[in-house]
DNA sequence: GCTGTTTACTTTTTT
DNA sequence: AGTAAACAGC
């Protein structure tokens, strides 16, 4: 870009005033803000990414920092890029010397350079949580754990929980107290031992090693906290106990050698939603405590939406406990009331919701690309794919099985991954005998319990194979064997001579028959297949077309592309506003970030939304709260909200109380375009399953389930509830049934009692409770 | 070693 | 209802 931005002489003062004039008082404090740490609350649009990409153009333009001093990090690529863009309009091709980047390809930035320290090579994996699972399956597997009892997928949650705490295999090993926890210690350290030998490293060890690097090796700390005099992070409410530590340990300590870098954290913490992947509210509730000398600035004025949707929005955050209270406003006007709608079902949810898009879309007042459907879970997406195939109302569902997740994706980078690391046994191990080819669970055990007793690798032990030194292996998985190390060898020449990852990969699908067995397929699924593995190939050739001519990089593509495709996730695939005409549906969590002028929120049912989970937990449920506040406040101008009385779910259709949420609203925001049907007035039994000619009533209570095709309860419980009964308990008093669980024996319910709080309780033998 | 069948399990998921 | 992984039988 221009050149006259790189001349280090030239921050004009002019400039500085362009760079206030457009901002409310407090975001230019934030803007301005020079030596001790900030904390920037930053409410639902307020305007957060500006002020961050302000505050970063005003340090350069008049603080004289130089932009290699700058480290600016996000939690999304798409984040990065867009701060990075921001940015670079603003300041030039300067810009470039920034690091902007997410915590992860951050770390791995910092863990490939000083990767000998930490006795790795520099060209590692990253296991991504599909690999972690499957690695720790194996790891399971070799120490005889029964797989019902100690799921990968629970023991994965638990050691990614331990390495977001940052404790350590032998830390973990002697803190467990009980059997699950002594396990979990056990898988812990023979799955970082795997992963060591694998020369990997899963998104968890990205940002725990480099703490561990940071720590170890003060030298290697006071490179970086000489080099990045500003640190800034956005969304730091996301960020876990590592993430934190992380933070802490690049800017370094007062007192140091060094004196610390400026901090400036931006974020919401009514707007922390992934509590469930490790984020930490404390992080920023405790940012004063844990910087004293920290300025604190608040961003209340809203520049989104209209007043009475902040006013719901307040409505609800505020019942969160324990927050630092914050209200939002807007000088945008009181706007439209909310729109409310109770249906019966979720048939009928989705057709009020597509009948309404029609109408506000033939109306001239808003196209499509600007409406935007939630929800909870993305099972919920399919009913209204259904009416909104049905109707041709183009749409687009975002999230839900990722690109990058897709079998024959993986299968595909499985290979590369495993030419460019031969280390990488899962994904060694993944593709062994995919497409078939004569190396089946057996032929693998033999192989990988000769590397585990020669303590070799696998691919090692693959090789020591052909060589028919592996023993109780038949000559037949021999001979594939042999053939699948003369197709690596073969590949792998490509990978010396650094041909395109583009062309590399045709090899691969072309040498393999992996295409060819696709081809041959009958099954109409398999079709979809080979085009998701072109896109691939058109995303490879793409890559190496798009460093070439800009970078005098001289990075051989396959690493750098394997690192790009495992770090990059396609969230980016979410629509522009001005984009194609489309309809947007996504879950809540996925809509965080964005803003749309016409905004459905649907299934706001106890059970849904909240989900059944949270209702017994008051921190799940001050997270579902906070989920609330984040759909709310993703609409500007319109807000509909609904529910339906009776959602089908796992094949079984269950009747629904209304989300505790939507009594949290002023009711006289809301317009009721359809209420529930008074409870008084005598309703006909309704029929399960029959739609909605009836009025829809609520489950008749009493209406025990009619199993038809199942036998009957074999031990009924004493008694028989439904979502949404009303009982009285002898000691809890009043409350409502918010599930229902497990049937005879084990039958149990989960009920609010209200003040008395959520309880789950057996239905079995004699019930101190009565049903109303 | 491969394939068809049964069984358990289903929240959210920036990397 | 739909899936994915474990299991049984060829």
């Amino acid at each position: 870009m221009s050149a006259l931005f790189d001349l280090p002489s030239s921050p004009p003062v002019s400039r500085a005033g362009h760079l206030l004039d457009d901002l409310n008082p407090a975001q230019r404090r934030a803007v301005e803000h020079a030596g001790s740490p900030l904390l920037v609350v930053a409410g639902a649009g307020s305007g957060k990414t500006r002020v961050l990409t302000r505050r970063i153009a005003y340090l350069l333009a008049e603080r004289d920092v130089h932009p290699g001093q700058i480290m600016a990090i996000t939690f999304t690529n798409k984040a990065a890029a867009e701060m990075k863009e921001r940015v670079a309009d603003m300041v030039g091709a300067r810009a470039r010397s920034m690091w902007v980047s997410t915590f992860h390809s951050m770390c791995v930035r910092v863990m490939r350079r000083e990767a000998k320290t930490l006795g790795m090579s520099s060209n590692f994996s990253i296991y991504d949580s599909d690999d972690t699972r499957r690695l720790i399956t194996l790891v399971a597997r070799d120490l005889d754990l029964d797989p019902k009892k100690y799921a990968a997928r629970t023991l994965a949650v638990h050691i990614s929980n331990l390495k977001n705490e940052l404790v350590d295999p032998e830390t973990a090993t002697a803190q467990a107290t009980n059997d699950l926890e002594r396990r979990v210690a056990e898988v812990y350290t023979v799955y970082q031992r795997r992963l060591r030998e694998s020369n990997s490293l899963d998104f968890d060890d990205l940002i725990m090693r480099t703490v561990e690097l940071l720590q170890t090796f003060p030298d290697v700390a006071e490179h970086y906290r000489r080099r990045f005099r500003h640190v800034l992070v956005d969304e730091y409410q996301d960020t876990n106990h590592a993430q934190y530590t992380l933070v802490r340990e690049l800017v370094g300590k007062t007192g140091g050698e060094i004196p610390p870098a400026e901090l400036c954290v931006v974020g919401d913490a009514d707007q922390s939603i992934y509590a469930f992947r490790g984020a930490t509210i404390r992080n920023i509730v405790e940012f004063e405590r844990d910087y004293p000398d920290a300025t604190t600035i608040l961003l209340e004025q809203n520049y989104r939406s209209t007043q009475n949707i902040l006013t719901a929005a307040n409505a609800v955050i505020s019942r969160n406990p324990n927050r630092r209270d914050k209200t939002l406003w807007s000088d945008l006007g009181e706007g439209e009331k909310i729109v409310g709608y109770v249906a019966d079902n979720e048939h009928d949810e989705a057709a009020f919701v597509a009948n309404e898009i029609d109408r506000l879309v033939d109306g001239g007042e808003v196209n499509n690309s600007e409406i935007a459907v939630f929800y909870r879970t993305n099972n919920q997406s399919r009913v209204f794919e259904e009416i909104f195939i049905r109707l041709g109302l183009p749409y687009r569902v975002v999230g839900g099985v990722r690109f990058y997740e897709r079998r024959e994706v993986r299968d595909a980078l499985a290979y590369l991954r495993t030419l460019a690391n031969p280390e990488d046994t899962v994904s060694l191990r993944r593709i062994l005998n995919v497409p078939k080819r004569g190396i089946g669970d057996r032929a693998e055990a033999c192989v990988a319990a000769y590397a585990e007793r020669e303590r070799i690798s696998f691919a090692a032990a693959l090789r020591e194979a052909v060589e028919d030194r592996v023993p109780m292996l038949n000559p037949r998985s021999r001979n594939a064997i042999a053939g699948f190390v003369e197709l690596m060898d073969q590949l792998g020449e490509m990978v010396e001579r650094e041909d395109d990852v583009a062309d590399i990969l045709e090899a691969v699908l072309e040498k393999t028959g992996y295409r060819a067995e696709l081809e041959a397929s009958e099954d109409p699924q398999d079709h979809t297949r080979i085009e998701n593995l072109n896109e691939l190939v058109t995303v490879a050739r793409e890559f190496t077309e798009l460093e070439l001519p800009e970078g005098a990089d001289p990075v051989p593509s396959l690493p750098a592309f394997l690192e790009r495709v495992s770090l990059v996730a396609d969230a980016d695939s979410i629509p522009d506003a001005d984009s194609d005409g489309v309809v947007t549906l996504m879950t809540i969590h996925t809509a965080k970030g964005l803003e749309y002028p016409v905004v459905f929120c649907t299934g706001w049912e106890d059970g849904v939304f909240p989900h059944m989970r949270a209702l017994g937990d008051p921190a799940e449920l001050a997270e579902e709260r906070r989920l609330a506040y984040v759909g709310i406040t993703r609409a500007q101008r319109r807000l509909y909200l609904s529910r339906a009385l009776v959602r089908s779910a796992w094949g079984q259709p269950s009747a629904n109380p209304a989300s505790r949420f939507l009594g949290e609203i002023p009711q006289d925001l809301i317009d009721w375009r359809r209420v529930e049907p008074s409870r008084s007035a005598p309703t006909a039994a309704t029929t399960w399953g029959r739609s909605a000619s009836s009025s829809g009533g609520i489950a008749s209570r009493g209406l025990s389930r009619p199993a038809p095709g199942k036998p009957g309860w074999k031990d009924a419980p004493a008694l028989k509830l439904e979502v949404g009964d009303r009982v009285t308990h002898d000691k809890y008093g009043l409350g409502r049934v918010v599930a229902v669980d497990g049937a005879g024996l084990r039958a149990t319910a989960t009920i609010d009692f209200g003040g008395s709080g959520t309880v789950r309780l057996m239905l079995i033998g004699s019930v101190p409770m009565t049903k109303l």
